[in-house]
DNA sequence: GTGAAAGCGCTAACAA
DNA sequence: TTGTTAGCGCTTTCAC
């Protein structure tokens, strides 16, 4: 089944079919009604290759997800699901591409013509990928910020703002001395763009507005959760106000706050950086800036389809973050 | 860069470099080597969609993610991750497909020429997608197993004998009495096949040994956990050994027992069908069937790979569960 | 062991 | 508004 069976049956030459499909040229009604009726009856699909080669475009795109420590993997996967549902608005597919294949699996995607462009999650400050994704004539977007953007297409959720918006809601609530608990260690050694961005901005709104502060790094068993929490706690017994950015810790940091003997929020406030459903699933539900997977995934195909277009998309996209009061953020208590 | 400039530059003609680089025919080493050299030297990359056309053989398979309500995304993307890796070790890339795009996602890598294979994970016992892939002239690979396999290649765990193993492991240790915390209800009630089958095969090994047996599906919250744990042992308080088939369940429920006052193993042992790395990471380390991802995932790609190579390979695989003794289970304790 | 050449099925430039 | 046709870059038959 071919475009020229499709033709023949419309009584019609092969490009104008080509031409009914992709829209490139105006077809009378008449005749496009025709086409389509056929390629209906012949169930016709074109041949994704063939289409490649004459075109020069395989509307495929890549992703690039990352599988190291630290990661976790169903927020990582909502970035992933939230690109190819957009990238399939989009006429387009998605060629998963693990980390491990490295700037090699970059360079033979782009190279053999497999896919359009590449999307790639989790970048670093200083990415090693970031050399190999300029030498390719391929467009590409990063999904969080390195640092230096030059030439490059970043797309991310503003998390300078969001660390600034958890400190100044809980100063506003008048905490004086305020804490983050943080990605486990070895995010911040690799200098993962949002962590470290998280935490400057916790810490200048917090110099800014005089209150202390102090950022702890925390793996996700909940044994290390509850040692970070206890050990916070304890050399600063002044803390009030937590700010957690660490999904799998959240449950297992709000039981060690208890074991602690504190209350949530009457003697501890939590204000969380993480996806609504697991802000809302805990009790109480968590105040929490919320991590938009969707919008990002879906920003992320539309800044790599303007690039593909020939528009020039800005090189760095920040999404506001926004602060939703929930129940697990009160006013400071009363000094004892 | 194409073949033909590789072959200018190698002193050969096209097709010689096309077989340097399939190895369809012998070629002389000295041949090979200016060619490979000369490929070297130019970068070359041949054009996949040219490859495609050509060769009617794509060189990428589809990979269909469950992304549904009670799926555990992290072992969803242990799978997903065992695939990609296996599938690069012979040569082909991976097209990822949601659940969401349906029968319709199938058809339409397959019609394109797309792929040149799809596997399906999460497969239930009576799957609506099972059909299409029958019609399709694309070989596929489910990872799971329906009820009726007749002409379809199915790879998974042996759950049944995993359930079997569980109960074996508990009566050997003198319960008389145990339970299964399972899955979440949605996870039966669309009767997936991996949970039915554990199910199916801790009852009958319970039975078989004269010993009681309950089945309790479960949701992943730690409020469902501990609810499901209070009821079951509430209601009969003779059961002294569970088996857990929830991965998020699992530090809930050992929380649980302990908030109901009872150790484990000492009072009550556990069981649990996952991960190694879950089954290692709880106090205690937890005696379990480990669930072999990476093997699934590789097993999957070869009876793939076997299929296009129109080798004939068995309708249903089913690997053999492993049991490793922890510190979870122990005998029973003496009759108060 | 190697080469020549005919497609694979589509798109898009050119022509009408 | 539509048709004709020359490739796109590779694989593979056929021929030597």
């Amino acid at each position: 089944m071919r475009i020229s069976d499709v033709a023949r049956h419309a009584g019609v030459s092969p490009s104008t079919v080509s031409y009914v499909l992709s829209g490139k040229r105006s077809i009378s009604p008449a005749t496009r009604r025709r086409v389509l009726d056929s390629i209906d009856v012949l169930g016709y699909q074109p041949h994704a290759g063939a289409r490649a080669l004459a075109s020069n475009r395989s509307n495929v795109i890549a992703l690039v997800v990352p599988l190291r420590p630290g990661i976790h993997v169903p927020v990582a996967m909502q970035f992933a699901v939230s690109v190819v549902t957009s990238a399939r608005d989009r006429e387009h597919d998605v060629l998963l591409l693990t980390q491990a294949e490295g700037e090699g699996g970059l360079r033979r995607v782009a190279g053999t013509s497999m896919v359009d462009g590449i999307i790639v999650m989790d970048v670093e400050v200083d990415d090693a990928r970031i050399p190999t994704l300029r030498s390719l004539s391929h467009p590409s977007v990063l999904i969080g910020v390195p640092a230096e953007t030059e030439g490059l297409t970043c797309v991310d959720l503003d998390f300078e703002a969001a660390g600034r918006a958890c400190a100044a809601h809980l100063a506003a609530l008048g905490h004086r001395e305020i804490a983050l608990i943080g990605q486990p260690p070895s995010v911040y050694e690799r200098r993962t763009g949002f962590a470290e961005r998280t935490v400057a901005g916790f810490r200048a709104e917090a110099h800014e507005r005089g209150i202390g502060s102090a950022v702890v790094p925390c793996d996700a068993a909940p044994t290390a959760v509850a040692a970070a929490v206890t050990g916070l706690l304890g050399e600063r017994p002044g803390v009030t106000g937590l700010v957690v950015h660490n999904e799998p810790a959240v449950a297992p940091l709000l039981d060690a706050v208890r074991g602690l003997g504190r209350e949530v929020p009457a003697d501890i406030s939590v204000v969380a950086i993480a996806p609504d459903d697991v802000a809302t699933e805990t009790s109480p539900p968590l105040t929490s800036v919320s991590l938009p997977a969707e919008e990002v995934g879906g920003r992320a195909v539309s800044l790599l389809m303007d690039k593909l277009d020939d528009l020039g998309p800005p090189e760095v996209t920040l999404l506001p973050p926004r602060l939703v009061p929930r129940a697990s953020a009160a006013a400071r208590p009363a000094l004892p």
